[in-house]
DNA sequence: TCCTAATTTGGAATTATTCTAAGTATTGAC
DNA sequence: GTCAATACTTAGAATAATTCCAAATTAGGA
């Protein structure tokens, strides 16, 4: 990312995060950064190994708190794809997740103008959506039929 | 349920799960009979205790034992909605989840012909899917206006 | 009936997440 | 810039959810 863009990005990320009432700090630009720098829907164990390179003294409790501050803040969002951690994702167009049930990869697809489509229940006022597909990636997909 | 319905559903049962190798046992029964008299997506804890006052002796190992074997012999599914326990769901019709963030209220909505197309990218193979709406229940979201 | 494999059990172990209390940093008012 | 108020970070303890384990039991097929 160039220095231009990055400095765009914080603006942005303070400007989401003090809208709530939340402050931009040093750890939360760094887990972002991390989330952004590699976009394989990490846990936050992950994350938090991943932090650490550049930041060593971060804990856990922190990256916990930066991750709930992030979702919070609709610059992030959760996702339950399997019994165990939560993954973190920073793309927040619409998509929905590819979930390798044999090797765990998982992968974004967009959801284009028809598909997907949910229903809107009377009286519900719908947040957010998350779509999960489950199944087998192509790479093991091919390995099994051998 | 009549008894002519509870004795079809054990045959079936039994059929879906002597195809993988499971056995029917009557922890196994009990299990989703629990999950069948109740469908409110209950968490492996709350199906535990439900199921404890049938047979007492039942074991949380069991519990989860019988899931796991329900969920892998497609009668029922595992519904991940939140940081946290696992909820599980008898309904194997194609439907989405509606989550209140509130006050954690689960139900299912039926998707119709044309809602809910989900892509099918080139070589994944699909076995099912899931989708979670997040929002405010119609009672919550009346009680926020106030 | 006998054998084999699947299942159940209680408890220990592990993993994921939350809580806590004390110190540190940031913000806005003056 | 100083000060008070509030938000944030930290390490470690505590809790919650799930998995693992080894021994005893049970089910299904020959």
């Amino acid at each position: 990312m160039s220095l231009v863009e990055k400095n765009k990005m914080n603006g942005d990320l303070n400007k989401r995060l003090t809208t709530g009432g939340l402050r931009l700090t040093p750890q939360r630009q760094q887990v972002y950064d991390v989330l952004i720098q590699k976009r394989d829907h990490p846990t936050a164990e992950e994350v938090f190994i991943r932090a650490k390179q550049a930041m060593p003294d971060i804990s856990m409790a922190t990256v916990y708190n930066c991750l709930d501050a992030l979702v919070q803040c609709g610059l992030v969002r959760q996702v339950q794809l399997e019994r165990g951690a939560t993954r973190f994702c920073p793309n927040m167009e619409e998509h929905c997740h590819y979930y390798c049930d044999e090797c765990g990869t998982v992968f974004d697809v967009a959801l284009t103008g028809n598909s997907a489509v949910v229903p809107r229940p009377k009286g519900f006022k719908i947040d957010h959506y998350e779509i999960a597909v489950h199944g087998l990636c192509a790479s093991c997909a091919a390995k099994r039929k051998k």
